[in-house]
DNA sequence: GATGAATGAGGATTCATTCAT
DNA sequence: AATGAATGAATCCTCATTCAT
């Protein structure tokens, strides 16, 4: 045992005097690269230092590394959130079909890209950050239940699920995503995951047909 | 004159010193404070003053920081492990009920405990410990799934469930319970969970019969 | 409600800044008094807080106590190396001039001044610091040894020395340079060393002419 | 460079119930102990742990660690002196006879065994140590020199020394003495010097005899 | 007397934050 | 606006000293 936190000789990012751009661009860049210090260290282990920039230039833009810290998860919330609405509303699709491309999109938009250091970060630090925790509450997590309720409701009516179990309680459907994007951070080299197999698997869970051994 | 050598007269002040007792209680006593502190705080923001105990004190049980911190991980998993390998392995319990019992401990005695910091400790510091990481897939995510597994098989035979999802993919019924911790240490406040509730939906939706509007 | 993540709002307190400097002025100040503080307590009792910088600072320009000691030495060390060197080698003055002006140097150059507090450091700490030893050695010892040879074995061969004694030990010319450093930390209160005249009674031993009892 | 200060992963060496002997016996035996950890690490740097007795017992016989410290100078002073005593003071003795027994004694009784240590010890803390610093002028110093003038002004009143300059000076005899004893400390591993030649060169610079080419 | 667990003051070092340039 | 040197509060850890056994 005995591992380190992983923590790597502090190289503070080399940086030739950043080309003059407009403030926005500079502030999202800014974000951008403290989100992956923060994602990687958490926040208390996070180094200002790391993110790049110098270090009074971060100053102009936030008002204190906690300041920083919420903008970030803000600010790279907001397309996660667009992204989920689109694929869940259109009643013609069927419900199945819904769930394969949510989950599909999960596993390409989310655990293939920084963003699911960004759900690691927000669950790691969340309890710790009630700010955020409501934040990403409100724009995130009760969106996205009620997005997924609609579908289990559609899904019950039209017979596609074998229960309405997934209407009451539709963190049941959202649980095994969060289960992929921990096991990818903590136990991806031990003992890699399929999390396209466990999607699936989790999508036939939900729609299952009933056994045969009752007809 | 020459400065004296002894730079501070060491003026002991007054204390109050723990009353004597042996020392595999006293290393549990701080193993039990400091999870509160690393609960709470995390790992780097925990303070080793908080843990209540003579600054002195704690090295003379663990080496440093880090060692607490894996040690407390150790300490407080083993009892976890003992108490599910009882429940799951009874092959004359009907799986059904073997969810039932074993979702309804872990509702109390993890979520109803200071167990479920531990839960929430390790999934938030994990990614960032790779020996605590690896520790807990040994001892627990591994055995539990194991377990998980042979109840869903026996489930699969016997009919019990609808379909063989969860016995491949047993991290499909361990899922709810990660929500629920996290849940708990995250929008608790602003929207509870009735976890009982879920729960019992989820063992619905493992144990699905088949809804006869199809038939 | 949870507890802040920032514990302390990091109140700046009033501050005077140190006026900008080019680094090397700085790095020069830094070092000047650091001599003083190591060389009256000596490496281990040392208080980083006496060179009197800001604590933070200090790590700007060395990495840490070890480094600060060793490089203040090196720092330290090199001009007498060359007020040495131009003493002893010029072959048109006669070795009893040399050792004169050698020993007059050292009263002057060196017990007048704060790099006999270098001295007495480099003699403490040496034993401790095998480096910093061995820097010495190449960097003043050896040479210093070398260049008093030379004059010895000149003024062997122009009959100027009695004995070739000093040629073969160099180090017995230096011995009592040492002798009056150590003195002068340790006894210069209780009983004053007339340093010039020990020097003078040194160089007189050196090139001593037989005494006529014996012929 | 880099060197550490040379520090083992600090063995507080093994003990067993000390065997019961009287105090003046233990009292001497933590004495003993403590030279050797004082004259290795130096007194700030020395920790009582490693002196292998039981910490309390420490303070049993010591009032704190300065005084430990100081005793252990008295303590081990004594001897030396009374040896120096000894050689010097027979006026049948031709000096140079008693040189060399000196000298001879010095390298065995001195450099040979941990005095050499003690001797180390003083010249490093002495500066910061102004009660050692005066007692071991008193006991040593003082009366050593005066054993050395007396040796000199008997060598030169019956014409073994070609100057007085030493009677007048007699550090000057001492002096290869110090220079061994810091030689064999710090640069014994790099160059090592052998004393008994230079101490034998001293000798016959002493007693030079007149180089023939005044004759 | 002897012991060593307990204590907490003190020190090296880090890093968020400021401010002169 | 941008920079990064300077600052010092805060933290981990050590170790002289105490005291219950």
């Amino acid at each position: 045992m005995k591992a380190k936190p992983a923590r790597k000789p502090a190289k503070p990012a080399k940086r030739t005097r950043a080309p003059k751009v407009d403030a926005d661009t500079r502030r999202q860049a800014i974000l951008d690269a403290a989100l992956s210090v923060f994602a990687e260290h958490g926040f208390e282990a996070a180094r200002l230092d790391e993110v790049g920039v110098a270090k009074g230039t971060l100053y102009l833009y936030f008002r204190h590394k906690e300041a920083l810290f919420e903008e970030l998860v803000r600010n790279a919330v907001a397309p996660v959130i667009e992204a989920l609405g689109k694929v869940a509303t259109n009643p013609a699709v069927p419900p199945a079909v819904v769930l394969d491309a949510f989950f599909a999109m999960f596993e390409k938009e989310v655990l293939g890209t920084r963003r699911k250091l960004l759900l690691r970060l927000i669950i790691a630090e969340g309890p710790r950050f009630p700010a955020i925790a409501a934040f990403y509450y409100r724009e995130v997590v009760s969106r996205g239940l009620k997005l997924m309720r609609g579908v289990a409701e559609r899904a019950v009516a039209n017979g596609e699920f074998a229960t309405d179990a997934p209407a009451r309680y539709p963190q049941l459907i959202i649980a095994p995503l969060l289960v992929s994007v921990l096991w990818d951070g903590m136990f991806a080299k031990i003992d890699p995951l399929d999390v396209g197999g466990m999607l699936r698997a989790h999508r036939e869970l939900l729609c299952a047909k009933p056994n045969r051994s009752t007809a």
